[in-house]
DNA sequence: CGATGTATCTAGATCGTCTAGTAGTTAGAG
DNA sequence: CTCTAACTACTAGACGATCTAGATACATCG
């Protein structure tokens, strides 16, 4: 959110030119990607948690098991949200609970492959231009963007 | 979203790991300033889109009047929706109703000064760290970035 | 075994958004 | 210049996602 407040007087100007231009382009980017996203939960007919734990589910299932207890801590809902959400997700076709063998009391989401299809064909295309646009540098080139959003990101996070 | 879910399968792997990386990078920034959007929602204590309504009356109070129209089109809600939101902000003490002087149907929406304070005080340690951040670079790698940039931002677009 | 803690779910309330429709104001066609 | 169509903000009532509170089944430890 910084980042969207940037342009406003938070400096003099003049000298930074350039570092506020770089501070722009990243600002721009990061609104064109909350725009993608919207486009997702558009194409896929659900709200802004819904498509979260969808992506926390699909993670999540390469390494491990996740339980709507889990899912919910991510997300910062109670339980009882929890609930609703993976009753929602179900009755659309995009999750499917299972027992958890380890737990009787627990339960265990996956992903259904209809799930994992339609996110691949909407995503497909953007995700294999964004490797196009980045594999034309260098990687000299790279080093140096990847210190830059090193520092940024340490920078937000501080 | 294209982003978040690209650590997946997308790639066989091995030849592009220097690009695979710098989107990771790229990734894990969204993430991070997702974060901070999150924090500021529970500090002014209001809702993604009463935030985002604050933004856009707080930037477009510079150049020109922001009507309650031209914000509820911006968020993409109804005008009853609008109108509740206004009165949620108002209420809060965020926002100020004004007529529009050239037309008695409209109103102009101007920020409180408490608001631009809040948030000012809530942004300027971020925002000053990331013009750090971003400083320690010099004008030629800024450049790189900046190109970069722009590069995966056309990319998202297409 | 029994006590306490954990995982999920249900019931009812709250809050933000929606659809539908109202009153006042503007602006263009005749 | 007037009449009518379009526009701005609002109200009323409904819906959906979340919350609090509490119930139920199972786990774990003394």
């Amino acid at each position: 959110m910084a980042l969207e407040l940037i342009n406003r007087s938070w400096l003099e100007g003049g000298e930074q030119d350039r570092v506020l231009s770089a501070l722009h382009l990243l600002r721009e980017f990061v609104v064109v990607e909350a725009e993608t996203r919207t486009n997702l939960m558009a194409d896929l007919k659900i709200k802004s948690n819904d498509l979260s734990a969808l992506r926390f589910v699909l993670d999540g299932s390469d390494e491990g098991a996740v339980s709507p207890r889990a899912l919910g801590h991510h997300l910062g809902i109670t339980s009882a949200s929890t609930t609703a959400l993976v009753n929602r997700l179900e009755h659309a076709g995009y999750l499917r609970r299972e027992p958890d063998p380890k737990d009787r009391r627990g339960l265990v989401l996956h992903t259904t492959q209809a799930a994992r299809v339609l996110l691949e064909s909407s995503l497909q295309r953007q995700v294999s231009s964004l490797l196009t646009a980045a594999g034309s540098f260098n990687p000299d080139e790279l080093a140096v963007v990847e210190d830059f959003l090193q520092a940024v990101t340490d920078a937000l996070r501080s």
